[in-house]
DNA sequence: CCATTGTTGCAAATAATTCTCAACTGCATT
DNA sequence: AATGCAGTTGAGAATTATTTGCAACAATGG
């Protein structure tokens, strides 16, 4: 990943190092404040203004996704996974990923024929078990 | 409209009449501080605060939906109009509504192919104009 | 019309994120 | 290995969106 953002004309400082290896050990969603306690355990001199500047430059850069839930603060994912997206249950809270194809041409089209080009989009069904 | 709130048992005031009328009368998609801006026009009493309260209760009430749009503030339409979902100008920050019957027809399926039923669903698309 | 209870305005509090600026550090070059 | 400089950092102040505490006020039932 490293190799990803020097290709990308990122310059590689020791805090970014950390929080690339904090954001690839993650196997979670974690926000800024709690990528800033993990990478804060590993050198307490890191600031949390880095960890969102960092932030910025990753995704910027391609390597990290950012998700906005509801009001909530943004949480990050390392880029390596295939795009996906969500079905909520709304009895259990449960996270099913799913992925269409279908869907993501409908969306292309429908954008076109807006006159746009879509960045990204984001789509999540909340759904109960069949009865 | 009013007669639906005072049936789910608000109370109606000055301020709450105004800002449904506001609501009613407006073809975008506001925000908070929008809103405070145009009910302050006809009442330069209610303050953004009762804004953001009314807001809350009109929401509980489901007369008006919340849209929590990535990072900008939440946006605000009265929920008496059907169904539709949205595209996000990455530059202005304008709203577009449109509607699939296509994509309606293929989250039911996918949701149906994982043993769900869809109760409600959002889709955002963040685009940005065709160059 | 009065009492009760919910509502409002204001200002201060919170929460998430960005910015300012002086000190520091990658890294290309010597 | 030393040097220059543009890019980066830390600390805290600033900003933006929203919520809350509290005293004054107003909507509805009786």
């Amino acid at each position: 990943m490293e190799n990803a953002l020097r290709d990308a004309g990122v310059r590689i400082t020791r805090q970014r190092r950390l929080l690339v290896q904090v954001l690839a050990e993650a196997d979670d969603h974690p926000d800024a404040n709690a990528l800033h306690r993990r990478a804060h355990a590993n050198d307490p001199k890191v600031s949390l203004a880095t960890v969102y500047r960092t932030l910025s430059v990753l995704e910027e850069a391609g390597v990290i996704d950012r998700h906005a839930f509801e009001g909530k603060p943004a949480r990050f994912e390392t880029s390596d996974r295939p795009h996906h997206d969500h079905l909520i249950d709304l009895e259990t809270g449960a996270v099913i990923e799913f992925r269409s194809e279908k869907i993501e041409r409908l969306q292309a089209e429908i954008a076109a024929e807006l006159g746009y080009d879509i960045v990204h989009h984001r789509l999540e069904l909340y759904a109960r078990k069949q009865g």
